[in-house]
DNA sequence: TTATCGTTGTGTGA
DNA sequence: TCACACAACGATAA
Protein backbone atom coordinates (compact mmCIF):
# COMPACT_ATOMS: atom_id res chain seq x y z
CA UNK A 1 0.00 0.00 0.00
CA UNK A 2 1.46 3.37 -1.04
CA UNK A 3 2.28 5.59 1.90
CA UNK A 4 0.25 8.18 2.81
CA UNK A 5 -2.97 7.07 1.45
CA UNK A 6 -5.54 5.90 4.06
CA UNK A 7 -8.62 4.62 2.29
CA UNK A 8 -9.99 3.97 -1.24
CA UNK A 9 -13.61 5.16 -2.69
CA UNK A 10 -15.18 3.52 -5.70
CA UNK A 11 -14.69 6.33 -8.13
CA UNK A 12 -17.62 7.30 -10.84
CA UNK A 13 -15.84 9.46 -13.35
CA UNK A 14 -19.21 10.94 -13.94
CA UNK A 15 -22.52 11.20 -12.70
CA UNK A 16 -24.69 9.89 -15.46
CA UNK A 17 -23.73 7.63 -18.14
CA UNK A 18 -23.32 10.01 -21.58
CA UNK A 19 -24.58 7.17 -24.00
CA UNK A 20 -27.69 6.67 -21.74
CA UNK A 21 -28.59 10.10 -21.82
CA UNK A 22 -28.14 10.58 -25.40
CA UNK A 23 -30.52 7.53 -26.06
CA UNK A 24 -33.16 9.48 -23.88
CA UNK A 25 -33.12 12.21 -26.35
CA UNK A 26 -33.60 10.51 -29.45
CA UNK A 27 -29.46 9.85 -30.36
CA UNK A 28 -28.67 13.51 -30.00
CA UNK A 29 -27.07 15.43 -26.97
CA UNK A 30 -28.78 18.05 -25.22
CA UNK A 31 -27.34 20.80 -26.40
CA UNK A 32 -28.30 23.67 -23.59
CA UNK A 33 -27.86 22.84 -19.74
CA UNK A 34 -31.80 23.03 -19.46
CA UNK A 35 -32.67 20.38 -21.41
CA UNK A 36 -29.71 18.59 -20.10
CA UNK A 37 -31.22 18.46 -16.79
CA UNK A 38 -34.57 17.57 -17.45
CA UNK A 39 -33.32 14.18 -19.36
CA UNK A 40 -30.70 13.41 -16.65
CA UNK A 41 -32.58 13.99 -13.94
CA UNK A 42 -31.40 13.14 -10.28
CA UNK A 43 -28.10 10.99 -10.29
CA UNK A 44 -27.47 8.06 -9.19
CA UNK A 45 -26.26 7.42 -5.72
CA UNK A 46 -23.00 6.29 -5.49
CA UNK A 47 -21.25 2.81 -4.20
CA UNK A 48 -20.70 3.77 -0.17
CA UNK A 49 -17.88 1.11 0.29
CA UNK A 50 -14.46 1.81 1.68
CA UNK A 51 -11.39 -0.06 0.82
CA UNK A 52 -8.02 -0.71 3.25
CA UNK A 53 -6.49 -1.14 0.22
CA UNK A 54 -6.44 -0.71 -4.04
CA UNK A 55 -8.56 -3.45 -4.70
CA UNK A 56 -7.11 -5.59 -7.55
CA UNK A 57 -6.97 -4.66 -11.40
CA UNK A 58 -9.48 -6.78 -13.26
CA UNK A 59 -8.84 -8.26 -16.41
CA UNK A 60 -7.60 -5.38 -18.40
CA UNK A 61 -7.74 -7.08 -22.23
CA UNK A 62 -5.38 -6.74 -24.85
CA UNK A 63 -3.73 -3.86 -22.88
CA UNK A 64 -0.20 -4.05 -21.09
CA UNK A 65 0.04 -2.80 -17.25
CA UNK A 66 2.81 -0.36 -16.95
CA UNK A 67 4.00 1.42 -13.72
CA UNK A 68 2.74 4.95 -13.12
CA UNK A 69 5.17 7.23 -16.01
CA UNK A 70 7.56 9.86 -14.56
CA UNK A 71 7.26 13.76 -14.69
CA UNK A 72 9.89 13.29 -17.20
CA UNK A 73 8.41 10.82 -19.43
CA UNK A 74 5.35 12.78 -20.27
CA UNK A 75 7.56 15.43 -21.18
CA UNK A 76 7.67 17.94 -19.12
CA UNK A 77 11.23 17.80 -18.05
CA UNK A 78 13.10 19.15 -14.71
CA UNK A 79 10.45 20.58 -12.74
CA UNK A 80 12.70 20.83 -9.55
CA UNK A 81 13.66 24.62 -10.32
CA UNK A 82 10.35 25.56 -11.01
CA UNK A 83 7.27 27.26 -8.21
CA UNK A 84 5.45 24.29 -6.66
CA UNK A 85 1.85 24.55 -6.88
CA UNK A 86 0.30 24.48 -3.48
CA UNK A 87 -1.89 21.56 -4.36
CA UNK A 88 -1.24 18.43 -3.46
CA UNK A 89 -2.26 14.81 -5.47
CA UNK A 90 -4.14 11.72 -4.07
CA UNK A 91 -6.75 10.32 -2.60
CA UNK A 92 -6.57 11.16 0.98
CA UNK A 93 -6.07 15.29 -0.06
CA UNK A 94 -8.78 15.51 -2.29
CA UNK A 95 -11.07 13.84 0.60
CA UNK A 96 -9.76 16.34 3.37
CA UNK A 97 -9.65 19.43 1.21
CA UNK A 98 -13.36 18.32 0.57
CA UNK A 99 -14.31 17.85 4.05
CA UNK A 100 -12.75 21.31 4.42
CA UNK A 101 -14.86 22.81 2.27
CA UNK A 102 -17.80 21.25 3.47
CA UNK A 103 -17.28 22.30 6.50
CA UNK A 104 -18.14 25.83 6.41
CA UNK A 105 -22.56 25.08 5.43
CA UNK A 106 -23.02 28.37 5.09
CA UNK A 107 -20.43 28.97 2.29
CA UNK A 108 -22.08 25.61 0.62
CA UNK A 109 -25.51 26.94 0.87
CA UNK A 110 -24.72 30.31 -0.93
CA UNK A 111 -22.28 29.26 -3.65
CA UNK A 112 -22.87 30.57 -6.42
CA UNK A 113 -20.06 30.20 -9.47
CA UNK A 114 -20.69 33.68 -11.19
CA UNK A 115 -19.99 35.61 -7.86
CA UNK A 116 -16.47 33.77 -7.27
CA UNK A 117 -13.61 36.32 -6.72
CA UNK A 118 -11.25 35.78 -9.70
CA UNK A 119 -8.15 37.64 -8.40
CA UNK A 120 -8.63 35.11 -5.11
CA UNK A 121 -5.49 33.12 -4.56
CA UNK A 122 -4.54 32.80 -1.04
CA UNK A 123 -7.72 31.59 -0.41
CA UNK A 124 -9.52 30.33 -3.64
CA UNK A 125 -12.84 31.28 -4.53
CA UNK A 126 -13.88 27.67 -5.54
CA UNK A 127 -13.04 23.74 -3.98
CA UNK A 128 -9.95 23.55 -5.96
CA UNK A 129 -11.52 19.83 -6.14
CA UNK A 130 -11.37 19.88 -10.70
CA UNK A 131 -8.25 18.30 -10.59
CA UNK A 132 -9.41 15.40 -8.31
CA UNK A 133 -12.22 14.48 -10.02
CA UNK A 134 -9.92 14.89 -13.35
CA UNK A 135 -7.55 12.46 -11.87
CA UNK A 136 -10.08 9.87 -10.28
CA UNK A 137 -8.84 10.76 -6.64
CA UNK A 138 -12.27 12.19 -6.11
CA UNK A 139 -15.70 10.45 -7.27
CA UNK A 140 -18.35 12.84 -8.35
CA UNK A 141 -20.82 10.98 -7.18
CA UNK A 142 -19.73 10.75 -3.74
CA UNK A 143 -18.81 14.47 -4.04
CA UNK A 144 -22.23 15.59 -5.20
CA UNK A 145 -23.67 12.69 -2.27
CA UNK A 146 -21.96 15.05 -0.09
CA UNK A 147 -23.15 18.42 -0.95
CA UNK A 148 -26.90 16.93 -0.52
CA UNK A 149 -25.86 16.22 3.12
CA UNK A 150 -24.79 20.04 3.59
CA UNK A 151 -28.36 20.66 1.53
CA UNK A 152 -30.17 18.58 3.46
CA UNK A 153 -28.76 20.40 6.73
CA UNK A 154 -29.36 23.87 5.98
CA UNK A 155 -32.78 26.23 5.28
CA UNK A 156 -32.28 27.49 1.89
CA UNK A 157 -29.23 26.86 -0.69
CA UNK A 158 -28.62 27.81 -4.25
CA UNK A 159 -29.69 25.87 -7.40
CA UNK A 160 -27.50 24.61 -10.48
CA UNK A 161 -26.26 25.95 -12.69
CA UNK A 162 -24.56 28.34 -10.51
CA UNK A 163 -24.72 26.10 -7.05
CA UNK A 164 -21.59 23.91 -6.33
CA UNK A 165 -24.39 20.42 -7.63
CA UNK A 166 -24.32 22.83 -10.02
CA UNK A 167 -20.95 22.53 -11.21
CA UNK A 168 -20.67 18.75 -11.33
CA UNK A 169 -23.48 18.38 -13.36
CA UNK A 170 -21.94 20.96 -15.72
CA UNK A 171 -18.96 18.56 -15.67
CA UNK A 172 -21.47 15.57 -17.39
CA UNK A 173 -22.85 18.45 -19.37
CA UNK A 174 -19.59 18.34 -21.53
CA UNK A 175 -19.28 14.64 -21.27
CA UNK A 176 -22.31 14.23 -22.93
CA UNK A 177 -22.22 16.52 -25.75
CA UNK A 178 -19.01 16.14 -25.93
CA UNK A 179 -19.26 11.82 -26.05
CA UNK A 180 -22.07 12.18 -28.79
CA UNK A 181 -20.36 15.24 -31.19
CA UNK A 182 -17.97 13.90 -33.69
CA UNK A 183 -14.95 15.98 -33.61
CA UNK A 184 -15.98 17.92 -30.87
CA UNK A 185 -12.03 19.15 -30.46
CA UNK A 186 -12.28 21.06 -33.40
CA UNK A 187 -13.83 23.52 -35.90
CA UNK A 188 -13.44 21.62 -39.27
CA UNK A 189 -16.23 18.88 -39.45
CA UNK A 190 -17.67 19.85 -35.63
CA UNK A 191 -21.27 20.63 -36.56
CA UNK A 192 -22.00 22.20 -33.67
CA UNK A 193 -19.11 24.55 -33.90
CA UNK A 194 -19.77 27.78 -35.26
CA UNK A 195 -17.08 28.74 -38.30
CA UNK A 196 -14.74 31.25 -37.78
CA UNK A 197 -12.01 32.61 -40.15
CA UNK A 198 -9.32 32.90 -37.26
CA UNK A 199 -6.46 35.40 -38.07
CA UNK A 200 -3.03 33.34 -37.75
CA UNK A 201 -1.11 35.48 -36.17
CA UNK A 202 2.12 33.24 -34.29
CA UNK A 203 3.24 36.57 -32.32
CA UNK A 204 0.40 37.65 -30.87
CA UNK A 205 -0.30 34.01 -30.15
CA UNK A 206 3.45 33.61 -28.32
CA UNK A 207 2.76 36.60 -26.54
CA UNK A 208 -0.69 35.58 -25.02
CA UNK A 209 0.91 32.41 -24.45
CA UNK A 210 4.27 33.66 -22.64
CA UNK A 211 2.43 36.27 -20.39
CA UNK A 212 4.18 38.85 -22.49
CA UNK A 213 0.69 40.91 -23.82
CA UNK A 214 1.45 43.85 -21.77
CA UNK A 215 -1.77 43.71 -19.81
CA UNK A 216 -0.72 42.61 -16.60
CA UNK A 217 -4.72 40.96 -15.84
CA UNK A 218 -4.02 38.94 -18.75
CA UNK A 219 -0.58 38.08 -18.00
CA UNK A 220 -0.98 37.61 -14.42
CA UNK A 221 -3.33 34.77 -14.70
CA UNK A 222 -1.09 33.18 -17.51
CA UNK A 223 1.49 32.98 -15.17
CA UNK A 224 -0.55 31.37 -12.29
CA UNK A 225 -1.33 29.28 -14.93
CA UNK A 226 2.34 28.42 -15.44
CA UNK A 227 3.48 28.19 -12.37
CA UNK A 228 0.28 26.84 -10.16
CA UNK A 229 -1.49 24.61 -13.22
CA UNK A 230 -4.61 26.12 -12.28
CA UNK A 231 -6.79 29.07 -11.72
CA UNK A 232 -10.21 30.39 -10.88
CA UNK A 233 -12.91 29.81 -13.87
CA UNK A 234 -13.19 33.58 -14.80
CA UNK A 235 -9.77 34.27 -14.96
CA UNK A 236 -10.09 31.64 -17.71
CA UNK A 237 -12.74 33.23 -19.08
CA UNK A 238 -10.63 36.32 -19.24
CA UNK A 239 -7.97 35.09 -21.37
CA UNK A 240 -9.64 32.66 -23.20
CA UNK A 241 -12.07 35.81 -24.63
CA UNK A 242 -9.15 37.87 -24.85
CA UNK A 243 -6.89 35.00 -27.25
CA UNK A 244 -10.40 34.94 -29.24
CA UNK A 245 -13.25 36.61 -29.66
CA UNK A 246 -12.74 39.16 -27.52
CA UNK A 247 -9.11 40.84 -28.12
CA UNK A 248 -6.26 38.92 -30.68
CA UNK A 249 -9.16 36.64 -32.37
CA UNK A 250 -6.64 33.92 -32.70
CA UNK A 251 -8.05 30.05 -32.76
CA UNK A 252 -9.34 28.96 -29.89
CA UNK A 253 -7.48 24.93 -30.56
CA UNK A 254 -4.76 26.99 -30.18
CA UNK A 255 -5.02 27.97 -26.62
CA UNK A 256 -7.26 24.68 -25.75
CA UNK A 257 -3.48 23.12 -26.23
CA UNK A 258 -2.37 25.74 -23.85
CA UNK A 259 -4.52 24.78 -21.76
CA UNK A 260 -4.66 21.14 -21.94
CA UNK A 261 -0.86 21.13 -21.64
CA UNK A 262 -0.61 23.31 -18.28
CA UNK A 263 -3.50 22.58 -16.42
CA UNK A 264 -3.65 20.17 -13.32
CA UNK A 265 -7.06 19.84 -13.72
CA UNK A 266 -7.56 19.66 -17.68
CA UNK A 267 -10.09 17.36 -18.85
CA UNK A 268 -10.97 16.60 -22.86
CA UNK A 269 -14.30 17.24 -22.93
CA UNK A 270 -14.67 20.43 -20.37
CA UNK A 271 -11.65 21.86 -22.27
CA UNK A 272 -13.19 21.91 -25.16
CA UNK A 273 -16.20 22.38 -24.29
CA UNK A 274 -15.26 25.91 -22.16
CA UNK A 275 -12.87 26.73 -25.31
CA UNK A 276 -16.48 26.60 -27.51
CA UNK A 277 -17.97 28.29 -25.21
CA UNK A 278 -15.42 31.30 -24.40
CA UNK A 279 -14.96 31.70 -28.40
CA UNK A 280 -18.79 31.53 -28.73
CA UNK A 281 -18.21 28.98 -31.49
CA UNK A 282 -20.97 26.81 -29.89
CA UNK A 283 -23.27 26.96 -26.91
CA UNK A 284 -23.11 30.40 -25.92
CA UNK A 285 -23.38 33.60 -29.31
CA UNK A 286 -23.43 36.60 -27.25
CA UNK A 287 -19.98 38.00 -28.83
CA UNK A 288 -20.77 41.64 -28.14
CA UNK A 289 -20.30 40.33 -23.97
CA UNK A 290 -16.40 40.86 -24.24
CA UNK A 291 -14.46 40.85 -20.91
CA UNK A 292 -12.17 44.20 -20.31
CA UNK A 293 -8.28 43.41 -19.99
CA UNK A 294 -8.76 46.50 -17.37
CA UNK A 295 -11.59 46.72 -15.82
CA UNK A 296 -13.32 43.21 -15.02
CA UNK A 297 -9.97 42.35 -12.49
CA UNK A 298 -10.18 45.91 -11.54
CA UNK A 299 -13.89 45.22 -10.03
CA UNK A 300 -12.66 42.47 -7.73
CA UNK A 301 -8.78 43.79 -7.08
CA UNK A 302 -8.40 47.23 -7.41
CA UNK A 303 -4.83 47.25 -5.49
CA UNK A 304 -3.95 44.85 -7.75
CA UNK A 305 -3.00 42.10 -5.15
CA UNK A 306 -3.00 39.78 -7.86
CA UNK A 307 -1.12 41.01 -10.33
CA UNK A 308 1.66 42.00 -7.92
CA UNK A 309 2.43 39.02 -6.64
CA UNK A 310 2.30 37.38 -10.00
CA UNK A 311 4.36 40.04 -11.75
CA UNK A 312 6.96 41.23 -9.57
CA UNK A 313 8.17 43.41 -11.84
CA UNK A 314 4.90 45.69 -11.04
CA UNK A 315 4.85 45.87 -7.87
CA UNK A 316 5.54 48.83 -6.30
CA UNK A 317 3.73 50.71 -9.70
CA UNK A 318 0.74 52.94 -8.13
CA UNK A 319 -2.63 51.71 -7.65
CA UNK A 320 -4.22 53.68 -10.19
CA UNK A 321 -1.61 52.48 -12.78
CA UNK A 322 -1.19 48.78 -12.17
CA UNK A 323 -3.98 47.73 -14.43
CA UNK A 324 -3.06 50.36 -17.55
CA UNK A 325 0.86 50.83 -16.89
CA UNK A 326 1.65 52.25 -20.26
CA UNK A 327 -0.49 55.30 -18.77
CA UNK A 328 1.69 55.95 -15.83
CA UNK A 329 3.96 59.02 -16.44
CA UNK A 330 7.84 58.07 -16.90
CA UNK A 331 8.68 59.68 -13.86
CA UNK A 332 5.97 57.28 -12.26
CA UNK A 333 7.43 53.98 -14.07
CA UNK A 334 11.32 55.19 -12.82
CA UNK A 335 10.17 55.39 -9.42
CA UNK A 336 8.26 52.02 -9.42
CA UNK A 337 11.60 50.62 -11.11
CA UNK A 338 9.85 49.45 -14.09
CA UNK A 339 9.62 51.14 -17.53
CA UNK A 340 7.25 50.03 -19.87
CA UNK A 341 8.59 48.43 -22.98
CA UNK A 342 11.73 47.57 -21.31
CA UNK A 343 11.19 45.98 -17.89
CA UNK A 344 7.30 44.82 -18.57
CA UNK A 345 5.56 45.27 -22.17
CA UNK A 346 3.81 47.77 -23.44
CA UNK A 347 -0.08 46.26 -24.49
CA UNK A 348 0.12 44.43 -27.84
CA UNK A 349 -3.08 45.91 -29.28
CA UNK A 350 -5.25 48.39 -27.99
CA UNK A 351 -8.24 46.67 -26.29
CA UNK A 352 -10.76 49.86 -27.51
CA UNK A 353 -10.03 48.91 -31.06
CA UNK A 354 -9.29 45.39 -31.24
CA UNK A 355 -12.72 44.28 -29.36
CA UNK A 356 -14.38 46.08 -31.71
CA UNK A 357 -12.18 44.84 -34.38
CA UNK A 358 -13.34 41.53 -33.63
CA UNK A 359 -17.38 42.16 -32.79
CA UNK A 360 -17.51 43.10 -36.45
CA UNK A 361 -15.29 40.16 -37.65
CA UNK A 362 -18.02 37.62 -35.38
CA UNK A 363 -20.57 39.41 -36.88
CA UNK A 364 -19.92 38.68 -40.27
CA UNK A 365 -18.67 35.13 -39.40
CA UNK A 366 -22.31 34.52 -38.01
CA UNK A 367 -24.01 35.91 -40.82
CA UNK A 368 -21.96 34.01 -43.07
CA UNK A 369 -22.92 30.47 -40.92
CA UNK A 370 -26.66 31.85 -41.46
CA UNK A 371 -26.77 32.09 -44.93
CA UNK A 372 -24.87 28.47 -45.07
CA UNK A 373 -27.02 26.82 -42.81
CA UNK A 374 -30.17 28.47 -44.22
CA UNK A 375 -29.86 29.74 -47.72
CA UNK A 376 -33.55 30.52 -48.45
CA UNK A 377 -33.51 33.31 -45.65
CA UNK A 378 -30.34 35.04 -47.64
CA UNK A 379 -31.65 36.78 -50.58
CA UNK A 380 -29.98 34.32 -52.76
CA UNK A 381 -30.93 35.68 -56.06
CA UNK A 382 -29.09 39.34 -54.74
CA UNK A 383 -26.09 37.07 -53.17
CA UNK A 384 -25.13 36.05 -57.01
CA UNK A 385 -25.66 39.71 -58.31
CA UNK A 386 -23.10 41.05 -55.96
CA UNK A 387 -21.06 38.13 -55.90
CA UNK A 388 -20.15 38.94 -60.17
CA UNK A 389 -20.53 42.74 -59.58
CA UNK A 390 -17.51 42.06 -57.29
CA UNK A 391 -15.36 39.67 -59.40
CA UNK A 392 -13.10 36.88 -57.77
CA UNK A 393 -14.05 38.11 -54.23
CA UNK A 394 -17.44 37.93 -53.90
CA UNK A 395 -19.62 39.51 -51.14
CA UNK A 396 -17.41 40.78 -48.28
CA UNK A 397 -18.43 39.21 -44.97
CA UNK A 398 -19.48 43.07 -44.15
CA UNK A 399 -22.26 43.46 -46.88
CA UNK A 400 -23.23 39.46 -46.41
CA UNK A 401 -24.00 40.67 -42.77
CA UNK A 402 -25.83 44.15 -43.46
CA UNK A 403 -27.76 41.65 -46.11
CA UNK A 404 -28.70 39.08 -43.59
CA UNK A 405 -29.74 42.41 -41.37
CA UNK A 406 -32.04 43.48 -43.74
CA UNK A 407 -33.12 40.32 -44.86
CA UNK A 408 -34.28 39.11 -40.71
CA UNK A 409 -35.83 42.82 -40.68
CA UNK A 410 -38.22 42.04 -43.17
C1' DT B 1 -43.49 30.50 -36.55
C1' DT B 2 -42.76 33.01 -32.47
C1' DA B 3 -41.48 34.00 -27.70
C1' DT B 4 -38.51 33.01 -24.10
C1' DC B 5 -34.38 32.79 -21.92
C1' DG B 6 -29.60 31.96 -21.14
C1' DT B 7 -23.69 30.36 -14.85
C1' DT B 8 -20.06 34.45 -15.07
C1' DG B 9 -20.03 42.05 -19.98
C1' DT B 10 -19.53 46.97 -19.72
C1' DG B 11 -20.66 51.58 -18.92
C1' DT B 12 -23.81 54.87 -17.17
C1' DG B 13 -26.85 56.97 -14.10
C1' DA B 14 -29.60 57.08 -9.95
C1' DT C 1 -26.33 48.39 -5.19
C1' DC C 2 -29.49 48.42 -8.73
C1' DA C 3 -31.67 49.11 -13.34
C1' DC C 4 -31.01 49.94 -17.87
C1' DA C 5 -29.09 50.47 -22.65
C1' DC C 6 -26.09 48.60 -25.65
C1' DA C 7 -27.04 45.17 -29.82
C1' DA C 8 -28.37 40.80 -30.37
C1' DC C 9 -27.26 35.32 -30.70
C1' DG C 10 -29.60 30.55 -31.10
C1' DA C 11 -31.73 26.23 -28.82
C1' DT C 12 -35.82 25.08 -27.18
C1' DA C 13 -40.62 24.93 -26.11
C1' DA C 14 -44.87 26.69 -27.09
Amino acid sequence: MASGIEVFTPVSHTLFDPAEIINKNGGRPPLTYQSFIAIAGEPPEPLMEEYSELPPVGDTGEYELLPVPTVEELGYGDISQEEIPPFRGGETEALRRMKESLENKEWVAKFEKPKGDPSAFLKPATTVLSPYLKFGCLSSRYFYHCIQDVYRSVRNYTKPPVSLTGQLLWRDFFYTVSFGTPNFDQMKGNKICKQIPWSENEELFVAWRDSRTGYPWIDAIMIQLRKWGWMHHLARHSVACFLTRGDLFIHWEKGRDVFERLLIDSDWAINNGNWLWLSCSSFFYQYHRIYSPITFGKKYDPNGNYIRHFIPALKDMPREYIYEPWTAPLSIQKKAKCIIGKDYPKPVVDHETASKECRKRMGEAYASSRLDSNPSRGKPSNMSRRKKSHGDQGASNSSIAKLMKRSRAE
